[in-house]
DNA sequence: ATGAAAGCGCTAACAT
DNA sequence: ATGTTAGCGCTTTCAT
């Protein structure tokens, strides 16, 4: 038999309301009494039964996760971070974390994930971009929502961004300083505000240096920002334009790939061509050289948006309702000055 | 105001009784009745109340999922395909999955996964190793556990497992027909019942066809199988032993490492070394050259542990109690002929 | 400060 | 075949 709430009000001898005061510290108890019934509830090793307390207060302590299967199944362990802060700050906070991933295409006829129509979750934490329809059909369920690196369209819920213009110039300026003035932007879908803002940021940062943007040396025609992507972009890019000696891709699986083309072709990284990613997923550091990147806080950004959804749910009018987390320029070996070499 | 079995049963006419009557199948209901009431619901978009029904039955509708940090950051996506065949087949079960992940070096002060102290899962399912201490720890909640890709010291719980030493002998034998005779095996923790089945595989292909198994040719001292222990392996190896021909990595990510180690030395593939991997991750098929492996049902792995668990939890008997999934070589372009150069 | 008791939404035994 | 009702384990109002 499982220890329920009698058994430890009966051998600490109080009521069982008393013993839930002490548990959800909602009224006053007498030290003595209250030491006692947390002595009682250890020695029981009692858990209050979850589905009592779901029942009786009408929440479910479950928050729910959604993201696209290409998300979760990225080669690069990105999203799979995040949800792994959520989980982690889901533990502190006494919440469970169901997750579902969804098909990119998600279409009108497809069903909504099950914990929406089965009310098993209090709030939705979404990662990346999802379909628009989706973010339609969810909002009649009323679940407070947090995105997590996407901006829906009609901006209304809490917002945890990656600071991606500051994160462009960074990267932009470090080749400047590098002494490139030909440097290439390789985006992917640019529809994603990441990504546009990445290219925004790159462009200030020439803007800055007083260095002409030029149209031909930003490419942002992939549908997804991946390895193969990269690598196709690159070589649309070098074929056409011999000059250029710096390339900041949208992100580190599109710099792997930029740097697979360029080794492929005989170019020398980074006495040939310097090469900057962005996210810093830590994959293929012994190889290729190590990337230069923008560092992203990606478990950082699981937990921010895990405590903005447990204070949304709590009713705390939080500080931010937008949170940009920082980012940082990782120096390491795929870009080089252009004098020195 | 959500909508409760009350609801239902007012508005169809009838008791709260016959409305779970017809949810839950229990008992019979006139046709009539029965379809007016499901009519009722589809109206009124009703969904039971999961913590109403789970405190009744004392069954949480969950399942807990554990796995190591490492195994689920993983480059490859291996561990959350597997995950994902839980989720998907937990869909139609009617199930939650509660994900959790815990340290490789867990030890025995790091306290239980929440979902088994909290008793808020019916049953667990282990994806991977997990240290000793845990398995022992979990065993008095007496919780149903089902392993996948693991063989736990006391083996007593169901288990869904890769055929890895019939994957063994397909690599081996494919390499065999190539005409290859010094094949090399590039390992990693053969603490890991997997790998040194896909060893054990590999020792018996070269046994059948006459082929001494020389240990100079087998490295199994890393201590994670991945892209970089692949490399490294490989370095050893082929500084030591310039004849051989061929190399069976026991899985894709040391497959790649070793790729990446023989092109950086200048070795073609596959015309001066035939690399197969194993597990066919799907990554990186644009580079390397596409990688001959040997295929392993990943989702359907996680599929059929679902499976096993269900019916452990319905009491009904499951035919299979261990479950071997089967592989399948998959010949890309890593792997030929030995004597047609 | 503590206890008694109602009730959250549901299942299942029992009554009709 | 259908309805009535007692709990499942907890929170919370209202008494004491």
């Amino acid at each position: 038999m499982k220890t329920t709430i009698k058994d430890v009000a009966k051998k600490a001898g109080v009521s069982i309301a008393t013993v839930s005061f002490v548990i959800n510290n909602t009224k006053r108890v007498t030290p003595e009494t209250k030491s006692r019934i947390l002595k009682t509830i250890k020695s029981l090793n009692y858990h209050p039964s979850k589905s009592a307390v779901s029942l009786v207060s009408g929440k479910t302590g479950n928050i729910g996760f959604i993201l696209t299967d290409d998300h979760f199944l990225r080669t690069e362990p990105f999203y799979t971070r995040i949800f792994l802060g959520t989980e982690f700050e889901a533990r502190n906070a006494g919440y469970y974390i169901l997750l579902t991933s969804i098909n990119p295409e998600f279409s009108k006829s497809d069903p909504l994930p099950r914990f929406i129509l089965n009310n098993s979750v209090d709030g939705i934490i979404v990662a990346g971009k999802i379909p628009q329809n989706l973010i339609e059909r969810m909002a009649p369920y009323n679940l407070p929502t947090v995105f997590i690196d996407y901006i829906p369209s009609q901006n209304c819920c809490p917002l945890v961004l990656i600071d991606n213009v500051e994160g462009g110039l960074l990267a932009t300026n470090h080749l400047i300083e590098l002494g490139h003035k030909n440097i290439a932007f390789i985006g992917g879908d640019i529809e994603h505000p990441s990504l546009s803002d990445r290219l925004a940021g790159y462009k200030q940062a020439l803007v800055n240096a007083k260095i002409p943007v030029k149209n031909n040396f930003i490419t942002i025609d992939a549908k997804y920002p991946d390895r193969v992507n990269g690598y196709n972009s690159a070589k649309r890019l070098f074929s056409k334009n011999k000059n250029i000696t710096a390339v900041f891709a949208c992100n580190d699986a599109m710099a792997i790939g930029v740097l697979r083309y360029l080794k492929d072709n005989g170019y020398k990284i980074p006495k040939d061509v310097s090469v900057i990613g962005f996210d810093d997923v830590e994959t293929d550091l012994m190889f290729s050289p190590p990337l230069t990147t923008i560092r992203v806080p990606k478990v950082e950004m699981g937990i921010e948006a895990l405590k903005l959804m447990v204070n949304t749910l709590k009713n705390r009018k939080s500080l931010y309702n937008k949170i940009l987390v920082p980012v940082e320029l990782i120096v390491r070996e795929s870009t080089a000055n252009l004098y020195k070499k």
